[in-house]
DNA sequence: CTGTTAGCGCCTTCAA
DNA sequence: TTGAAGGCGCTAACAG
């Protein structure tokens, strides 16, 4: 692998010449630059980030950690996030935590050691490790939590609007005409599950519906698990006439419920879930989805990022909330009168 | 942000010790060694990467470039080759090429820049850009291609049974009684596009059923451009009675085709795709579908990467063909004798 | 404009 | 077993 001092040697130049032209900081003669330039494209040299980042304290790399790559949610994210990383020159490196905190830990070590100039964090879902994300901004490595809002961290973040976005749903099953809706939450541990139930409630309020807790069934973000839950509760007592998911793993579990148990959606139980399950609507029925703005959560997120790391943004923590959308479609349309 | 030489001040050592303590190289005393990791502690000290990679030349990273992360296969092989590395040390970092081949080049410059030791590529669509690979190749750093296995150019790759999978899939389809089957393809400019048509084709003449040119449809990898392709030709002579489709993204287009059309699957039309469009089966009709074994193709590439890294691998490119599955579903259903 | 040079933080001989 | 010193490739003064 060539190094500059043989680009030089080549050239006919000095090591700073090349410098010079390479990162265009002092002007170079027309000819000096034309010989540099041949001897870099002879010798294929791509110039040694390893070195000047040691030398400049920049790596100019962003590291993003999601909890599970394959929840079509997060690729959204991401890509919204690299796209605006690199239009200002800076690469992102992204990595899976299995929403495990003690992967996570190990992983923000790594990308610590990896210098990366600030960090986008979807927090694990396990218990909260508030202290992780301390340490690092403490350390002065600017964190923008995506997503998931940690409790008392005091950190930027860049979410959805979990409450509007809940009473969303609720209030569109309500006007389909359900009174008895089921919400089924992952793990309350979450603030965004706590915040969409918290949602659906008033919504129900609002709109003179008697809050019956045996209709709001906490489960997890593993389907298999969700659909177990949901198959009990069928079984138990009255069936519900709607049910709402508050993302979009869980609603898968629901759905497998449907299917275990015979349900049919709209026919026999309506439904609606936040979160995009899928990237489209062909599905019969297709569901009806409070979707995210995913690509601009991370976008956003990435340029607060940018800002605290170039010293733009000094304030105190933003919490940007960005508004979801309701898409009606099939899952939820008025059932026939009985 | 502390370094090895504050470390070894706190610690009342020589950086020489430090270092022998965190790398593990050379044994060091327990008192000294305790000292060393209480100062590392209370630093809250990580080893700069950057530096070390700078002083050994091996920066224990893989580079991986995929077109879209946004569909859903990729992320499951990320996720594949992202385990496999870490756990022989390895990050993984990511990013997308979009399918354009300027970008594929500016990135793979990029990471040649970042001295990753080897790269996981899936080639972008557009022209396909030989001398872009061959070049890194010849300058020692391995790639081992996925998914896509690039046209003469000796490199080891890995990646499904496009042949026999798409077979299988035609032969399903013959079984449940189809005999004029519309294959949709991606731009055939891939390799696996034309392979996977070359197994629609043997598949037929196997089955006795005479091939008819007009029922191979070229269309690309994006959704909406493959769905007027299809309204054409459903509009234009007589309906196929089934379709397959190659890919996912084709599959989608497909799909919007028949609703646009009011045709339903499989009652009117019969269905299959390669390549798992969802990660469920959940929705009606669920889609016959030929499964790749996506985590298992990133491992395995991942696998092979870092044994032509580490020198373990030294024989001629290996062209590895993972076994692809059936799975049927409702949407190739035997339709109603009419 | 061009060349020279001192580190960036670390690992690795090599001596002690 | 421990310490001292050179140098990885590059950039950023600074001197010419």
């Amino acid at each position: 692998m060539s190094s500059i001092k043989k680009v030089a040697e080549v050239a006919g130049v000095s090591v700073g010449t090349v410098s010079h032209v390479i990162t265009g900081s002092v002007p170079v003669s027309e000819p000096l630059r034309l010989k540099v330039q041949a001897a870099i494209r002879d010798l294929n040299y791509h110039p040694n980030h390893v070195a000047r980042s040691l030398k400049t304290s920049k790596t100019r790399t962003l590291g993003m950690m999601v909890p599970d790559m394959t929840i079509p949610f997060f690729p959204q994210v991401i890509h919204g996030a690299e796209t605006a990383a690199r239009q200002r020159g800076y690469s992102l490196i992204a990595v899976n935590s299995d929403d495990d905190c003690e992967r996570q830990k190990e992983l923000l070590s790594l990308m610590r050691s990896q210098r990366v100039e600030g960090i986008l964090l979807v927090i694990a879902a396990a218990p909260t490790p508030v202290n992780q994300v301390a340490r690092i901004l403490e350390a002065g490595i600017p964190i923008v939590c995506v997503d998931r809002v940690p409790d008392r961290v005091p950190v930027d973040s860049v979410s959805v609007e979990d409450f509007e976005g809940a009473q969303l749903g609720i209030e569109h099953l309500i006007s389909m005409g359900s009174r008895r809706i089921a919400v089924v939450t992952g793990p309350l541990a979450l603030k965004n599950e706590r915040r969409r139930q918290q949602g659906c409630r008033e919504a129900m309020e609002k709109a003179g519906i008697a809050i019956d807790e045996d209709l709001f069934w906490q489960a997890n973000l593993r389907p298999e698990d969700v659909a177990v839950v949901c198959r009990e509760r069928f079984a138990d007592g009255v069936l519900p006439d709607a049910v709402f998911a508050t993302n979009g793993p869980t609603a898968l579990g629901v759905l497998r419920a449907f299917r275990d148990c015979g349900l049919r959606t709209p026919e026999d139980i309506a439904f609606a879930t936040f979160d995009e399950l899928t990237v489209d609507d062909l599905f019969q029925p297709s569901i009806t989805t409070v979707v995210q703005p995913a690509q601009d959560i991370g976008a956003r997120a990435a340029e607060i990022l940018l800002a605290r790391i170039d010293g733009t943004a000094t304030g105190p923590p933003a919490t940007i909330r960005l508004p979801a959308i309701l898409k009606v479609r099939a899952s939820s349309r008025r059932r026939a009168l009985s």
